[in-house]
RNA sequence: GCCGGAGUGGCGGAAUUGGCAGACGCGCGGGAUUCAAAAUCCCGUUCCUUCACGGGAGUGUGGGUUCGAUUCCCACCUCCGGCACCA
């Protein structure tokens, strides 16, 4: 009876006592720059997982998967000589932690406290070789003091667009001392025309600066949800709704924390070229961003003291601009109100006003009113009606159009329907008998552009507008300014108070963090009207400029805090660059630190070495992310441009379920294997398997803790890394994990004796055996490198399967390239073979490229591409060598008999092709 | 509708530049061991045809390029992800 086998039980107990003694010897501890110890020679190596939100339901298997490879590659450049920041830390802020605590009554620092502790011993048991002396939550003070500090850097920039570059706000103050800027129309800096500085009030000045600060008070039409009781931001609403909890979201009104970053969006978008991302990710964010070029136009609003401004990539086409499109929401609408007592557009208004976003994106029926405006068409000289109509939306360029039927299918639907008159001012091809024509033509009807290709057309035009004063060359980003309040409890706090003058100023740098207060009652405000939370804290609430901090307001002024607090997305923003030094009392980071593990000793990384997470955060997390990042940039504060230098999306792991004939599904545990057919049990009907998401309805979710009970760590990693590429989507089998606990007892059985558990030693190294060795060393390292973890896995399954008894040296060498995979097995036998410290800290082994290649190969033969024959030959055959060795061979003769051969393609290694007839 | 990605045995998947399709794992079949079972080990396992040797077909479908195509080109189908009246 052997009592040494790998079963599940002794595996446990190995990955019990291993992860207790790296714990308490440090093995994965990582000197920084400065430390004793910290070898600056040494390249780095900045592995980054997803910041992971403790949820009160604990891990989901979605997160072994990628923390699984990120592990195994940052103990592969461990052992290749790298110095490796690999860290976990948790996102700990934000609605559905808050959520949570108002479901079970408890605290949101309780539960999230204990889902921290969750998450960490979950993710322990993995085995995972984070520097947990790095580990840190957004909720501690000592972190969301810094979260507060760059909030603060972004209230004290500017975008500079000439240089595209954020400056301090001190330096827009001193432009405007020296006259070097002067102020324009629009509040905006320009260098001639405009006010001085010096001609402008103290509250016009500080109108002028906020209105540069990338972080503003904006009024703005926000997303207000009021089952959440708070506003989202455009990213966090999907098709009226938002993304947490899918409740109804409504256009409101309201004076909210902005960040400006449409500035950055040029910058965003450029930056995208010199960063290793997913392609999907890449062109998300580019279309998220929507860069457009083309033209705003003023037109005249007849018999009114306004005009009507329109966006239009197609200023071209203005001749065809028989009648104009206000979006319900314009403010020309309520003028036309006001002066209009048509009852049908009153109707209209107020059912559009009514319509969600929902009903609106599915009925694509044009609908519409005419205003009673005309407007006057500066091109034609003609007046125009203008519409109210739905499809024209308030949310995008100015929320006006010219109408254009003869070039846009949405205005000749509208035109077709309502009967308006259409121009085509593109000549169609003679053959064209579609109805708008949006291709490449020359321009007719429109005056000094005909005959012109729409690029000429195009500059034409605009050299007209502009110099006719009917408006300006514009581009236009699909890209908002980002909300950044939100009315809940559980979230960071401004650093920004109100005077009683309604003057807002920011806290002193020294008075972070602006803690957030105890509160008993955190129950949101289920509300139409936004009411923060933290308004109910009136300790916190009412307070001096002396006691909060700020400066440039006397001691004892009253000052009341913002009540506001930051969105979950605000902690993550800067997460990666808290791993790099934890615990600096002086700084986010220590600047030397920062440079080397994001720069890098040569100063040539790109930020951040391999960032893998779901492809769920494109545009919300990494964008957010890459903008703040850029700031700091521009700021002086990071050495990076871009924070991700190489981004990785994993797959998701998905079920089994079953599906009925009507197509609905049935749970995985309401199913029976009968006959080899699967029964639906309360029917009796036979339903078909079919791949789904995991959900608790489907009874298809599996628990990480039960894999780790039923099969150890060790067996769950490579179950869940040989699943298939990490990038693709799979659904999990339990069934097959059994194959790869076979596959490391195996491995333990070809190195440890399993009756004594004393390490094996055959006498002599066997040469196959050797070579094969070899093979996988190469295998294995290189495909790591590509994350083809699947591929690796295999190339040592076949190992162990064709070796022949190992040598004390071959095991020695098998268990390093095993050890990423397999930590706790290998650091076991590691350990048992007499090895010197961690296997964590071997280096990897070497292979000889001579020892790849056998001495001989089986090469095929074909004739017309079909394999006849195989001959053995040396490897390094010569051309002629192979040829001849394939017309000798007796097959290929007895094929060939009464055929010409016409031709012999000979790939030396690989095959032999005769064409013969 | 537009933009990505993917379709390979019963299942998950593998295939350097265009060069032996199905590595490896699961499952399944057969055998060894065992009183028996579990575990383990060995052999087999794309489909059709043949007693067999062998032959034929085959990487979503249809064409094309090539001595040779899972791989390149064209058209189409299906699935997944994203965007969607963006002017």
């Amino acid at each position: 009876m052997s009592d040494h086998r790998y079963r599940p039980d002794l595996a446990k107990k190995i990955e019990q006592r291993w992860q207790k003694h790296w714990q308490e010897s440090g093995t994965y501890r990582q000197a920084n720059p400065g430390d004793p110890g910290f070898d600056a020679h040494r390249p780095k190596y900045f592995g980054l997982d997803m910041f992971p939100y403790p949820s009160g339901s604990g891990l989901h298997v979605g997160h072994p998967l990628s923390y699984t490879a990120a592990d195994i590659i940052c103990r592969h450049y461990r052992m290749k000589g790298r110095n490796v920041l690999h860290a976990m830390g948790w996102d700990a802020f934000g609605l559905p932690a808050e959520q949570y605590a108002i479901q079970t009554g408890v605290h949101p620092a309780i539960t999230t406290r204990r889902a921290i502790e969750t998450f960490r011993g979950q993710l322990q048991r993995f085995g995972f070789c984070y520097d947990w002396d790095r580990e840190f939550a957004t909720i501690d003070e000592d972190y969301y003091c810094w979260t507060q500090w760059i909030f603060l850097e972004l209230y004290e920039t500017w975008f500079d667009k000439d240089a595209q570059k954020g400056r301090p706000i001190a330096e827009l103050i001193a432009a405007g001392e020296s006259g070097a800027i002067r102020i324009g129309i629009k509040n905006e800096p320009v260098t001639d025309g405009g006010r001085a500085w010096s001609e402008l009030d103290a509250d016009e000045k500080r109108a002028f600066l906020d209105g540069q600060r990338l972080a503003y008070l904006g009024e703005q039409t926000v997303n207000w949800c009021p089952k959440l009781g708070t506003a989202l931001a455009n990213e966090e609403v999907i098709d009226g709704r938002s993304e947490r909890g899918e409740f109804p979201v409504v256009r409101k009104p309201l004076r909210q924390w902005m960040f400006r970053i449409t500035a950055y969006a040029d910058r965003l978008l450029a930056g995208l070229e010199d960063i290793d991302w997913p392609h999907s990710t890449k062109s998300m964010q580019t279309e998220w961003i929507g860069r457009s070029e083309g033209a705003e136009i003023e037109f005249r609003v007849v018999d009114q003291d306004r005009t009507l401004r329109v966006y239009t990539t197609r200023p071209d086409t203005i001749f065809g601009a028989t009648y104009m499109v206000v979006a319900p929401e314009h403010e020309l609408v309520a003028e036309a109100l006001a002066s209009n007592d048509d009852p049908m557009l009153h109707a209209y208004v107020e059912a559009a006003r009514n319509r969600s976003d929902l009903e609106r994106i599915e009925s694509k029926e044009k609908t519409g009113v005419f205003t009673g405006f005309m407007a006057h068409n500066p091109a034609t000289q003609k007046d125009v009606p203008i519409w109210v109509a739905d499809y024209v939306l308030i949310g995008y360029g100015t929320g006006a159009i010219m109408a254009v039927p003869g070039q846009d299918q949405r205005d000749w639907d509208f035109a077709k329907k309502f009967e308006l008159p259409i121009v085509r001012t593109v000549k169609p091809p003679a053959d064209f008998d579609g109805e708008a024509f949006t291709e490449e033509g020359p321009a007719q009807n429109s005056a000094f552009l005909d005959g012109l290709g729409i690029a000429d057309a195009k500059r034409g035009i605009i050299e007209w507008i502009e110099e006719n004063g009917h408006g300006t060359a514009h581009v236009n980003y699909r890209l908002h300014d980002w909300l950044f309040s939100r009315q809940r409890y559980w979230g960071e706090p401004f650093p920004i108070v109100w005077d009683e003058q309604g003057r807002h100023w920011p806290v002193g740098r020294d008075a972070l963090p602006v803690q957030l207060p105890e509160m008993a009652d955190y129950q949101p405000i289920e509300s139409d009207e936004p009411q923060p939370l933290l308004a109910k804290a009136k300790d916190w609430l009412y307070t001096t400029a002396g006691e909060a901090g700020v400066d440039g307001l006397p001691h004892d002024a009253k000052v009341r805090r913002e009540s506001n607090t930051m969105p979950g997305w605000a902690g993550s923003c800067w997460y990666y660059l808290r791993y790099a030094d934890p615990s600096n009392k002086e700084r986010f980071a220590a600047r030397e630190i920062e440079q080397y593990w994001m720069a890098g000793p040569d100063g040539k990384s790109q930020g951040v070495d391999l960032y893998i997470g779901g492809a769920e955060h494109a545009v919300l997390h990494l964008l957010y992310a890459r903008f703040w990042h850029q700031v700091l940039f521009d700021r002086g504060h990071v050495s990076t441009p871009e924070p991700f230098g190489k981004m990785f999306h994993q797959g998701m792991i998905t079920g089994h379920a079953y599906q009925r004939a009507d197509k609905t599904l049935v749970p995985i545990d309401e199913v029976e294997e009968r006959d080899g057919q699967s029964i639906e049990v309360a029917t009796g009907e036979a339903v078909t398997e079919i791949v789904a998401k995991m959900s608790k309805s489907l009874r298809n979710v599996v628990n990480p803790d039960d894999l780790l009970e039923e099969w150890g760590a060790d067996t769950v990693r490579l179950y869940v890394m040989y699943m298939g590429p990490l990038s693709d989507s799979k659904p999990w089998s339990t069934d097959d994990v059994t194959g790869m606990l076979r596959f490391l007892s195996r491995s333990w059985r070809a190195m440890i004796d399993v009756d004594s558990g004393e390490p094996l030693n055959a006498g002599a190294a066997d040469e196959q055996t050797e070579r094969l060795l070899h093979r996988a060393i190469a295998k294995v390292g290189a495909d790591i490198e590509k994350l083809h973890f699947n591929t690796a896995i295999a190339a040592m399954i076949e190992f162990v399967n064709g070796a022949k008894a190992l040598t004390a040296d071959q095991s020695n060498r098998f268990v390093r390239i095993l050890a990423p995979f397999a930590p706790h097995m290998a650091e076991e036998i590691w350990h048992r073979m007499g090895g010197e410290g961690s296997v964590a800290n071997a280096t990897w082994p070497a292979f000889d490229e001579a020892k790849l290649v056998d001495e001989e190969v089986e090469i095929a033969v074909q004739i017309l591409g079909k394999v006849r024959s195989r001959i053995r030959v040396p490897s390094d055959a010569s051309k002629d060598a192979l040829e001849a060795a394939a017309l000798a061979d007796p097959a290929i003769v007895a094929q060939l008999e009464g055929k010409t051969v016409r031709k012999v393609v000979v790939v030396p290694g690989r095959l032999v092709n005769i064409v013969a007839q």
